[in-house]
DNA sequence: GTCACATTCAACATCATGGTTGAATCAGAT
DNA sequence: ATCTGATTCAACCATGATGTTGAATGTGAC
């Protein structure tokens, strides 16, 4: 659960840095999409976008479903959950006491004796 | 909300797709960390985590303080709060209702005729 | 068969990433 | 001034990501 399986993680967070592929996510939240219909709102190549959805599928953000023709992409809840779940073990950094947080690393500075002067060391 | 700072996530996320980097943001969550100590249980030199470092720093996900020789970084909570609102965008998509969201997404397939036959296209 | 359609494949150019090494910097201690 | 320590900088190299184009694939319609 800590760092069960990080090429999945891997290959999950990297899909999502990147705009296109986000979008890609974001017009699939509407509904399936068609290979087609998810490159037309992307100023690229078709042949671009379709490396774009292998990226996703590569990840396990998508599903595809081949009828006939066209190829059908949809949502793969479960991908998105485990980067869901990954930066939620950090949430008590923003969650509640975010403040508290903060006075908690000040104290502990104060614990790991900072050499004292040094006030502003720019100028 | 939707798409406000796409650099920024653009960032977020890619600097989020390695597990060194990952490992690093889990020793900041214990506390403030010095470069040195953030590299020791990484096998690769000074430098190379130092890239890395660099790299959560570009993201807004570590803030560093200089004192005297040493640079302590401590997480930034926002960045991370900033993915996780993005994922939070697709939370419909596991929190609750998963399954019901699986109906939906076959209902809207029957909505989309499907071209009638080729029941088992393989084989 | 031929046409059109949706998508991928292959080859290519380019730029980013992740790692190395060795020199450079910068600040206190001696 | 010199030594030591922590960190970065500057090449450099290998690999992977992102985009292009043009050809190939596979399948239904004519």
């Amino acid at each position: 659960m800590v760092e069960s399986d990080p090429p999945r993680l891997d290959a999950i967070f990297r899909a999502l840095g990147d705009a296109t592929r986000r979008r890609m996510l974001r017009d699939l939240s509407a509904g399936a999409r068609s290979v087609s219909e998810l490159a037309e709102p992307h100023e690229m190549s078709l042949a671009a976008a379709s490396k774009h959805i292998k990226v996703l599928e590569g990840a396990g953000l998508i599903r595809r479903e081949i009828r006939w023709r066209t190829h059908l992409c949809r949502l793969e809840p479960a991908a998105l959950a485990s980067a869901h779940d990954w930066l939620e073990s950090y949430s008590r950094f923003w969650n509640t006491r975010l403040d508290t947080l903060e006075a908690l690393l000040r104290a502990e500075d104060a614990a790991n004796p900072p050499p004292p002067a040094k006030p502003d060391p720019k100028s």
